[in-house]
DNA sequence: CGCCTTGCTTGATATGCCTCAATTCCATCA
DNA sequence: TGATGGAATTGAGGCATATCAAGCAAGGCG
């Protein structure tokens, strides 16, 4: 993911982290907990997410193979801010904060990669603020499904284009920012509209380019 | 704010960096403009906001002295994800991209602490999604004038404390995620029952254990 | 001094989304 | 094959918060 950095600097790495076989469902850390270290996925899922006092769930982020989680709390003397649970069965690779802080200093390239992953991270939580305050349910439910597909096709040929939902639709719909029911409702609304095809956890997108311009636009009538 | 560095590389910085003063008003940046340093705030006070299409606003956060902002913009290709605009006269270092990008590969404890500042950040936005999507307006509000308090004094004497908005109540409204009208009415709601007392842009914290409480409880009746 | 702008408050009304409750669907397992 | 349980759907109703509209206070300026 993040790791284009010295040779040198990536065998010690190699030594100090460790690969974590995990079935789905372990609790890697609740909300709190001090920080030890932080995760790549090589593959599997891992969900990110808040509990109110109530027992109300908010997924903050779905983590699949390639990507990392938990780097922030390493450098921040704070404790976890989220929950990391896996969905599915799940190979990780476990790296020690103190390897962590170490090439930090010592790696000027992995520093470099390490800001910009963590940038890239604000980036990635100012838009889910954004879509928030200033969007509907209707509008982030499009635009979730609009940035499921692969850019590439999507814009490109207007045809259908088949995307799966990494998780379930009760996971989805908390990530999105809504309750189950109203995911549901939504779902069968923009069917009702010919955009999409629901089957299943599978979702045929009819007009990737209508629904990007349901997520910006205002909700019409 | 963040920069505990090296005698020798804070010269360096210090040669690229440039004072800026600037009226209350200015635009400092719109969104998707393209980055070119960041900025550190001396005096002053700085909005970063969103606009959706339809021209509502959203406070992403208000920038005050021994701030930084527009870090992260650097080292993300992206565009800047929110606008920028002084809400006072200010004196603000700004700091070209290049110099902060040299720093970070040459300076280990510049890199740190840069590392340090966007892991914070990246919490404090976490800590908004979660008010957002797992709290109550009200919630917000208490949350928020708790965190306007100094920690110090509010949790031992529990004497009233006084406390200055730092913006109009539209921008602290926009701020907290409430349109200007409700966040009126919330601070009515919360004068009524005796846990504040407003002063146009000044409050008067009576309890700020309770208002810690309801902050984190559920809302009741 | 009165005008005008800007910000704040207050009331009345609307509505988007949630909550609760009841099925239905599907997968797993006996 | 039928039983069991979690997930998804569907409907009815309610509530929190937004929206719209109007009135009020305060400050700057001619």
């Amino acid at each position: 993911m993040f790791e284009q950095l010295g040779g040198a600097h990536l065998a010690c790495l190699a030594r100090q982290a460790q690969i974590r076989r995990v079935p789905a469902g372990t609790v890697l850390f609740g909300r709190g907990h001090p920080a030890i270290g932080c995760y790549a996925v090589i593959h599997g899922l891992v969900k990110l997410s808040l509990c109110s006092p109530e027992g109300v769930e908010k997924v903050l982020r779905l983590v699949g193979a390639g990507e990392t989680f938990a780097e922030s709390v390493i450098f921040d003397p704070q404790r976890q801010p989220a929950g990391a649970r896996t969905l599915a069965d799940c190979v990780l690779v476990f790296l020690p904060a103190a390897a962590m802080i170490d090439l930090l200093e010592k790696d000027g390239a992995f520093a470099r990669a390490l800001v910009a992953s963590l940038s890239r991270r604000v980036h990635m939580l100012i838009a889910d603020i954004e879509s928030l305050s200033l969007s509907t349910a209707t509008q982030r439910v499009a635009a979730y499904l609009h940035a499921l597909a692969p850019a590439c096709r999507a814009d490109l040929t207007g045809g259908p284009v088949r995307v799966r939902l990494p998780a379930n639709k009760t996971v989805i719909a908390s990530r999105i920012g809504v309750t189950k029911e109203t995911f549901s409702r939504l779902l069968h609304e923009l069917s009702a509209r010919g955009l999409i095809e629901v089957q299943q956890n599978e979702i045929l997108l009819f007009d990737t380019a209508q629904l990007a311009g349901l997520a910006r636009e205002a909700a019409r009538g």
